[in-house]
DNA sequence: AACTCGGGGGC
DNA sequence: GCCCCAGAGTT
């Protein structure tokens, strides 16, 4: 699409299905845009609603906020988080004051130098409140572009965010900025989401390169994820006369909560006290090849060892221990990594009685 | 480029 | 429990 079909699409979405009840779309002056738009920074709009209101009936002007005691500013904000935000709120409303003769510059570098006010925030501003032809780039556009375009690379990298500037600037239109700057917030934030967009009503599925490619989840690219911490552990399928393995029940809360696992050891010396602990006899060991297991916090290397046992001379009833049979298992909650050794083992004693 | 600030919601 | 959210400032 052109940079005008573009626009239209959006414009037109905007006008059958946009919002426009949010509060700080009432009464539009930079002074409200520019508190709202500071309020909205890494903070979702269900959660300004409930300050926005508060803090325009507490601080109805610029020369309000400028005058008011810190402390008042802060109370306002408070559970909102980011306070930096807050005190450059007044820094910033007390320069319009004392600088500006109380009105905003109309002009985004200008607007840049504001304490906490960065290029995306000035061009909200600059759009929405005095119609200049800005462009923005917040999450909701960002994510708009990267899918409309299927931008390769992570966002965070400057020649990235470079390119998706380059492209909100492009499609930004000269006429009803206003409300296309709304438009394209509106869209990220109800049909454009991050999981399970909407693209079935989206104005802008023709030309999407995402959705063209069916790939509309994989943009914007996710920062790169850090390495996960690595940690290993010995995993003992201790298996009795009978083609049964022991398990015992962890703890509820906490790392595979109320679920069955194996025993787990640092090193294989350490076999003769588990033997020892539940009264078995070791009587051959057999190392199975290895797997990991990914959490969402470290990978776990697990280097699972068949050993069999004899439990002749075994307490049968230890509270949260029990004899897993492989030929007629029990129905209960398993750890992933642990149903699979399970059957590793089954395949394993199967075969070697064969 | 990486880190910090923060509370809340989705999955 | 992560990731992400109408990001910006600091190191």
């Amino acid at each position: 699409m052109s940079p005008e079909q573009f626009s239209s699409a959006v414009l037109e979405w905007y006008d059958r299905n946009g919002r426009h009840d949010l509060p700080w779309q009432q009464g539009i002056t930079p002074y409200r845009v520019w508190v709202s738009e500071i309020m909205l920074q890494q903070t979702q709009v269900s959660t300004v609603l409930n300050y926005f209101d508060r803090f325009m009936q507490a601080l109805p002007t610029v020369e309000a906020l400028a005058a008011a005691p810190e402390d008042e500013v802060l109370h306002l904000w408070t559970g909102l988080g980011y306070y930096t935000r807050a005190r450059n709120l007044q820094k910033t409303a007390k320069i319009v004051v004392e600088h500006y003769g109380g009105e905003f510059p109309r002009d985004v570098e200008k607007l840049t130098d504001l304490p906490g006010i960065g290029l995306s925030t000035a061009g909200a501003i600059a759009s929405i409140s005095m119609g200049l032809r800005a462009p923005i780039l917040d999450g909701n556009v960002k994510r708009v572009l990267a899918r409309y375009t299927a931008q390769e690379g992570y966002p965070g990298e400057p020649k990235v965010a470079k390119e998706l500037w380059a492209n909100a600037e492009r499609y930004t239109p000269h006429a009803r900025v206003n409300n296309y700057t709304q438009a394209m917030m509106d869209l990220g934030a109800t049909l454009c989401t991050r999981s399970k967009p909407s693209c079935l009503l989206c104005p802008l599925k023709v030309g999407c390169e995402a959705h063209l490619l069916g790939q509309e989840i994989r943009y914007p690219i996710p920062k790169p994820r850090k390495e996960l911490p690595q940690r290993r552990t010995l995993m003992p399928l201790l298996a009795n006369g009978q083609g049964a393995v022991l398990l015992y029940r962890r703890p509820s809360t906490g790392l595979w909560g109320g679920l069955w696992s194996l025993p787990e050891l640092e090193q294989v010396e350490q076999l003769d006290d588990l033997a020892d602990q539940h009264g078995l006899t070791l009587i051959t060991r057999q190392a199975l090849d290895g797997l990991t297991h990914t959490f969402s916090h470290f990978q776990l290397a697990i280097e699972p060892w068949l050993v069999r046992v004899d439990d002749s001379r075994a307490d049968m009833v230890e509270p949260d221990w029990l004899w897993y049979n492989l030929a007629t298992p029990p129905r209960l909650g398993l750890a992933a990594p642990v149903k699979k050794l399970l059957k590793r083992a089954a395949d394993v004693l199967i075969a070697g009685e064969s």
